[in-house]
DNA sequence: TCAAAAGTGTTGTCAGTACACCCATGG
DNA sequence: CCATGGGTGTACTGACAACACTTTTGA
């Protein structure tokens, strides 16, 4: 062939968690390096030569941000030349989801920075990473629809309204809180526990949900389709 | 950072054709190196430093098929270690659509052997090609019920019975007829002209109709949305 | 005149949507 | 007792599914 090519192959992950006071939010780190120091950008970086991509982004997740993902996906692969300054870089990348007792950052091993930011108070991002993000929510709106992952960024038991508004929020939309729930109800995958929520405020306190996956799995093995 | 990254980036393109005939066929080459020479393998090579992904992937069909894309779309990135055994390589790969009139494959400028198989009747893949062209199977399967990507596969005029077979074959379920042209001719960017079909046996001639791409635009912006 | 494919309408059923009042709790 | 949020049922409407006979052509 002709020369040798040298282009860098990396992952770069876009994490999304949720609260129903803050809405949607994407976990990023402040570069410690040239280019793009001291700006905020996706957690990623270079695949080694002997792991795989998932375990690249996996690593790169726990060295840099140490969150724990409960869901991760491919989502595309960005690699127009130009996008890194200093040498052609090919970016795969995967966006995941947190539940939200995951939200809290502990203290990292890698000494870079990270937060979550409000997807409505996103600062200006490195690289391309902006147009990352858009795709990772075009992504998380569409599949939301039809598959249940949403319940990868609730708790393990939440209050129905929870649910609601998480897909108020993310469809940017909002919702019949009865057609919502007789829908969800008659999939047959959501159990309603006996346990009550806790108030934070007034209100009747309502009870607790919660997602049954092997339920989920078998109805969809016998070709029921979930669909919002 | 630690030893300098040795991973090479390429593309690869899952084209598909279709004829009523024959059903869903996919574009495929015979390999003239090792490995796996004289294998069946999915069109594709290693992407250039100064080139995009998209420029990589067009370049290397012309080389090596010089057919005429309809439609190229991101599929999926491999990059399993291990699936070339040579060195580790990324594969980026799309799929794409070509209309009937594309099928035919000219002389190349490469050397290269390019054929179509039916699906039902590919050989044994080089490489993990075999999962990609599943993946994009999968895709197409997904997207051609709530995307018109089913008229980068016809002729510009066809028969409605094309559309039906097309989609019937893609969906792999029978279709109502009468039900399904309702359907469609209900979303109003499906344009019936006044010429009659070509026979090629017996039958009463239909009707050509055409896809009006600038209305189905049209429409979308406005929120309406396709679905089969 | 027979075989093949195109054209066309009605009816029943079910799912989606719109909508409002009462209940349990905290302050 | 007031404010907040949870829990619940009905009636309308529109989409989807099921279904069969007639027409035009080639052989």
């Amino acid at each position: 062939m002709a020369a040798i090519q040298n282009i860098k192959v990396s992952v770069d992950a876009v994490v999304f968690g949720y609260t129903s006071k803050e809405g949607l939010s994407v976990l990023l780190i402040k570069r410690k390096i040239e280019p793009f120091k001291d700006s905020w950008a996706l957690p990623g970086g270079l695949v080694l030569d002997d792991e795989s991509l998932e375990d690249a982004v996996q690593r790169e997740l726990e060295e840099e941000t140490s969150v724990n993902i409960n869901y991760l996906e491919q989502l595309y692969s960005f690699g127009k030349p130009g996008r890194d300054p200093r040498n052609r870089v090919v970016s795969v990348t995967y966006y995941g989801l947190v539940k939200p007792d995951g939200l809290t950052l502990e203290a990292q091993t890698d000494a870079a920075e990270a937060a979550w930011f409000n997807m409505r108070n996103c600062p200006k991002l490195a690289f391309d990473h902006q147009d990352i993000i858009v795709k990772a929510l075009q992504r998380l709106k569409g599949k939301i629809r039809y598959e249940p992952i949403g319940f990868e960024l609730l708790d393990e038991k939440f209050p129905f309204s929870e649910l609601e508004k998480l897909y108020a929020t993310v469809l940017e939309r909002p919702i019949d809180r009865r057609n919502f729930k007789k829908k969800i109800m008659k999939f047959g995958f959501i159990i309603e526990t006996n346990e009550k929520q806790q108030l934070e405020s007034a209100g009747r306190p309502g009870n607790l949900f919660c997602f049954d996956q092997a339920k989920y799995f078998e109805l969809k093995k016998q070709g029921i389709a979930f669909e919002i």
